[in-house]
DNA sequence: CAGTATCCTATCGGATACTG
DNA sequence: CAGTATCCGATAGGATACTG
């Protein structure tokens, strides 16, 4: 069914994949979804963050091309908008199944 | 919009993120989206995970109510099965962008 | 077969302080 | 304002060997 097969070791789709496997790139991109942003108003979007952190993630992302860049501007790419669905969804379930989470850790 | 708002640092939707926040969750969520599977089976379908790391996330799936387990037997709950809709997006979209990631990184 | 135990390195991520 | 530099602890993840 897949043309690249994700359960092979050696699938680029695992690279793609370790892309949005880490705390913040997830919540930068749906930050970005809203709009272009400058540095500082993403830094005080997202709570929690560090510089060190959103430099990082904002590096990667341009270096993937998801995110563009000019000076302290950034907004998401075409790329970027593709994954902002997926990444929305993925959001979603999140706020969605959050309690259902939470009582099976409890449950434990 | 959102009811818990992922912005927020203590949304308990930023655990919820986390979940998937790593290198084999979403792999093997797929892996037993195909049906259950034994340790074994599972090991062998996902190519390069070690027995420590699916061990590991196997357990941690299963803690928060994706996975469920008799034995050596693992299967998905009805909460695991609403999550791979959303993962099977995202490995999607990585198998189908994987050309454009590739591209964005070469010229970088 | 289905793990556990141990060791190791690399990366994640926060705190703080500094710079143009 | 928009970072960079440095230090630190915690976790991720692989390799290998061992156990019932």
């Amino acid at each position: 069914m897949s043309a690249s097969d994700l359960f092979l070791a050696d699938c680029p789709a695992r690279t793609t994949l370790a892309l949005v496997g880490d705390t913040w790139s997830v919540v930068v991109i749906m930050a970005l979804g809203e709009g272009p942003r400058r540095y500082g108003e993403v830094l005080e979007r997202i709570g929690g963050i560090s510089k060190k952190m959103l430099t990082q993630t904002l590096r990667r992302l341009e270096r993937n091309g998801l995110v563009d860049r000019d000076g302290a501007d950034y907004r998401l790419t075409a790329l970027g908008s593709s994954l902002l669905d997926v990444v929305g969804a993925l959001a979603r379930w999140a706020e969605e199944h959050t309690d259902a989470l939470v009582d099976a850790q409890a449950a434990a």
